[in-house]
DNA sequence: TTTATTTAAGATAAAATTGTCTTAAATAAA
DNA sequence: TTTATTTAAGACAATTTTATCTTAAATAAA
């Protein structure tokens, strides 16, 4: 469904964040512990997220990464999809037509319509407050 | 969300369909000029769908591929889908974990859990048949 | 039987994605 | 100021996916 870009991203985001809600920045290294995933990698999309403005970074001895706390209810999955991903899952056409919609559909234009809406409306009202919560309450894991 | 191998193996299902319901076998070469896309790659995954059963062909001169028309409405997307792709889409934890099911959830699994059953229901209920009558009515295209 | 046509199959190549490594820049403490 | 630590950035490498090329096998017509 998602690229592995994606899938880490999304799982460094909402490890950042819990520990965020401690007041606790985290290097790098402590999160790919957490999330399983390449460090030199995850590095670099985690880079990218701080460039478009979902994480704050400090660099240096005592640095590391962590996200505001008042703006944790404001940033939408849907805004980490985008920023690496882009909005293709969304808006692109199931079969990968060009120029597919209403007018000149693919044979499959009209069955795909509800499942997008319902995939960008799920990423477009869920929050990375919440998924955190829920990883720093033990309901949910990033392993395994 | 699929990838180029299944969007071509879909299309060309669809186009092979709809002339199989003028009792035309149709050779490779036809098929890519109406789907547009590489003659090869679309000969080796419709290769695969004959293995498996869900297009037929002959070799030599008159010969092609087509679909047996009485079980055009037997054939859903989602064989089309497994045999190419297989399952995970399905199956598989969005964020990409080994197990992840209601019992260790990660983050996002319930969030999942509704969007992956409607994607499942469509592609089990849309049968080739309704989508090469589509393509032949003029009711939707498979290039541009 | 020979030839032409077509799918089958597998080797090879190109492109995209995923992943690593090296060096630079920032910054805090000694 | 020097050193150690950490993120930043970009070159490089491996893997996977996508795409091409070549040869074989099947088959129909001449």
């Amino acid at each position: 469904m998602f690229s592995k870009a994606t899938e880490y991203g999304i799982k460094a985001i909402i490890y950042i964040a819990s520990q965020s809600m401690l007041e606790r920045r985290v290097k790098i290294g402590e999160v790919v512990e957490h999330i399983d995933s390449p460090v030199a990698f995850t590095a670099k999309i985690v880079g990218a997220l701080v460039k478009v403005g979902i994480v704050q970074s400090i660099t240096g001895p005592y640095g590391g990464f962590y996200i505001d706390r008042h703006r944790m209810d404001q940033i939408k999955m849907i805004d980490i999809v985008t920023a690496i991903d882009g909005d293709s899952i969304f808006n692109g056409c199931g079969l990968g037509l060009k120029e597919c919609d209403d007018e000149q559909p693919c044979p499959m234009h009209y069955k795909f319509v509800q499942i997008r809406a319902d995939l960008k409306e799920m990423l477009n009202s869920t929050t990375i407050l919440e998924l955190a919560e829920g990883l720093k309450s033990g309901k949910s894991i990033l392993m395994r």
